[in-house]
DNA sequence: CTGTATCCGACTAGATACTG
DNA sequence: CAGTATCTAGTCGGATACAG
């Protein structure tokens, strides 16, 4: 969903958002096109910012700008290399913006931009979503294990 | 960020979301609690929904009940292992209800439970906000790759 | 402190073939 | 039609080492 290396490297393939194997044309019937469109947004979204780290680093940057190695310590679990990545690709879609200074030794600032900020927005209705129904789904989990012996 | 085959034939590992490196306390100063917790709910959340293809067959459902080759047909490019899955883990977490008719040639309909109705929602504001602001984050990108040279 | 490169195990998901 | 099992290439992400 994410990133590989070897895109991280070269930051992305600039064509990876053409299905190869989409026709362009749709011979199911109704909500067809909106959908198609629609589920290339949806997907699109998720993945720039569903992976394991992007939200968690946006909503971390929401609050306050932040130095590296401040995030690394903040956000658990989150090796250096992920955060590197993560960071990297955030700023290059605009989500977070990240400044240099020539110091030693170096310091360098990230922090959500204004559209970064306005994707935490959104995020957190599903964040609320979850908080309110998470028991529901551990019990219909454990239910469902439960029937079937 | 989904299921493994492994996990899938066992319907997911009850452990799955303890984090066995996690030693319960934090030593880093302010949020980290309240993160710690909310970051697992938000993980928690995108491990259910945020993979390929679950927000896709949710949305399909939202409109009203359908069969298995129905759903195939109308989600573009995904597979027949993959749709399995993917209303299994579903159903799974009460998000969608099956029902079996037992008639030859079988028949089986899949419908969004109220739960899974009531995560559209939210949802929603998720992709909104990426039609609104999908332009924004392609010129980011574009003007990112062409400042690297 | 910040960033990059390499190695490598683990997981994802498509293709395919087979059952009732 | 609906579902399961196996094989496999591609990808994710942690550990580690190293450079500015």
């Amino acid at each position: 969903m994410t990133i590989t290396d070897a895109a991280a490297r070269r930051l992305d393939d600039p064509a990876e958002l053409a299905d190869p194997a989409d026709p362009g044309v749709c011979d199911a019937p109704p909500v067809c096109d909106a959908e198609t469109s629609e589920a290339r947004i949806v997907r699109d979204l998720l993945s720039r910012v569903g992976d394991k780290w992007s939200l968690l680093v946006i909503r971390m940057l929401h609050e306050h700008a932040m130095r590296f190695t401040e995030l690394q310590r903040s956000i658990d679990g989150i090796s250096h290399r992920m955060l590197t990545q993560t960071l990297r690709n955030l700023e290059r879609d605009g989500l977070v913006s990240r400044t240099s200074y020539p110091e030693i030794p170096p310091r360098v600032e990230y922090a959500a931009t204004d559209l970064g900020r306005s994707l935490a927005l959104p995020v957190l209705g599903l964040v609320e979503w979850a908080s309110a129904n998470h028991a529901s789904i551990t019990n219909a989990r454990d239910a469902f294990d439960a029937a079937r012996d």
